[in-house]
DNA sequence: GTGTATAATGACTATCAGTCAGTCAATGAC
DNA sequence: GTCATTGACTGACTGATAGTCATTATACAC
């Protein structure tokens, strides 16, 4: 009989439900100001209801992480580019469209990048499980190993030369997610006379650049 | 009569206590445990005393956050060196100077530093007085600027070649600030298999290989 | 000594995360 | 049909803590 099974399925739809309920109160009105009093009655249920589904409000806040993380990470991947390992396709191309799958996503999902952002600085780590910390460090790692992996396969076809694709993945990253976080000032935006866009590119040149160097020749000559 | 005069200074050594600490307290202890009670018990006052010096607990950790700023800043001042103008220093080294200066500000003050990471994020944003906030972005753009002022001179004698030097110093802050916040999870250094000083350094060198490139001769022959 | 100004206090309020004893509805046994 | 069982759900309650303010203490001027 499927009662438990129709019971699991209820289940999942009130979690659901009260991430929803969660997403909205938090990208509207920002991470702090929501209790969970208010993301109880927008998901119709009472505060109680709210921790037999999560164990504190961090916890909700680190599933919608996650979630974005999720999203991000599909991007990349269809970002990634396997016609690079037949030749058709550069490496500096590969590299070029995974960080636009990043910046692509950071920009049409404001929320969930701050949320991102949020996370590398600690006010997480403190709170949440770390099962669920974990499983952060886990996606932002996987984004890290496409990079890795295209930059593999550019030293295997010489387009390139690093001597760890991983610890090469670490500074493309960083770079790309510093310009990130730099530009996310408007401020600093007015200062630079630039937008976020722009810098993104310019940095990415730039180390893109400086990958390139040393290495045998350019690497745009293909067809 | 020097009766104000002395007041003021009792003002100003109360609030340094009290500033004290804070320090203590949230340096010691995280930056979300210490209660304003904890930090009152601390300097020996009520709390009503430290609600009499500062509008709010957030703008004692922004004031924290400044007085690293500023120690950071005086740091990367002391290495910004001047002699790059009479010819007798690359600019290669100059830059160097200027990040390592950053790198063992970092290493040597990891409690201001995370602070310094977590202002970037948010939390402050939306509790701290605009003109506090105002100051400490004013504090990162000088830091901004000092690499700008190098890069600018490393065009003026032809080490380099950087369209323009603001922009240019963003991306250099951008990336070495990112490899600062991507190593400082254990786990992503032990997926690196590296520690935080070698690629901070593998970052500098990938990045000054971006901007030497195009240039004309290795900056690195001198006496 | 008395009046005044300034500093300091701590009991109090408001807010909010998290709890738990109790309600309610669906299910299934008879 | 009725009664017992299960499990989802509830919301009043608790504890913690940021921030307030009427009151008290202190120092000074005269």
């Amino acid at each position: 009989m499927g009662t438990a099974e129709r019971r699991a399925r209820e289940k999942r739809r009130r979690r659901r439900e009260i991430m929803d309920a969660a997403r909205q109160e938090f990208f509207e009105r920002g991470f702090h100001r929501p209790t969970v009093d208010d993301v109880a009655a927008r998901a119709q249920v009472s505060k109680g209801t709210i921790y037999l589904y999560f164990e504190s409000k961090e916890e909700i806040l680190a599933h919608l992480l996650l979630e974005g993380l999720d999203r991000l990470l599909r991007d990349m991947q269809a970002a990634y580019n396997p016609e690079q390992q037949t030749g058709l396709t550069s490496t500096e191309a590969a590299l070029r469209a995974l960080a636009n799958a990043y910046l692509h996503f950071c920009q049409s999902n404001p929320s969930y990048f701050r949320l991102i952002m949020a996370f590398d600085r600690g006010r997480f780590e403190e709170s949440i499980s770390r099962q669920l910390h974990q499983k952060v460090l886990d996606r932002s790692l996987q984004g890290l190993g496409l990079l890795a992996k295209t930059l593999e396969h550019g030293n295997q076809q010489g387009d390139l030369c690093v001597e760890d694709p991983w610890r090469a993945a670490g500074s493309v990253w960083a770079a790309l997610n510093g310009v990130l976080v730099l530009m996310a000032h408007p401020l600093r935006q007015r200062i630079l006379r630039t937008d976020l866009s722009t810098m993104f590119h310019d940095t990415l040149d730039l180390v893109l650049n400086g990958l390139a160097d040393g290495g045998p020749s350019d690497p745009s000559a293909q067809s």
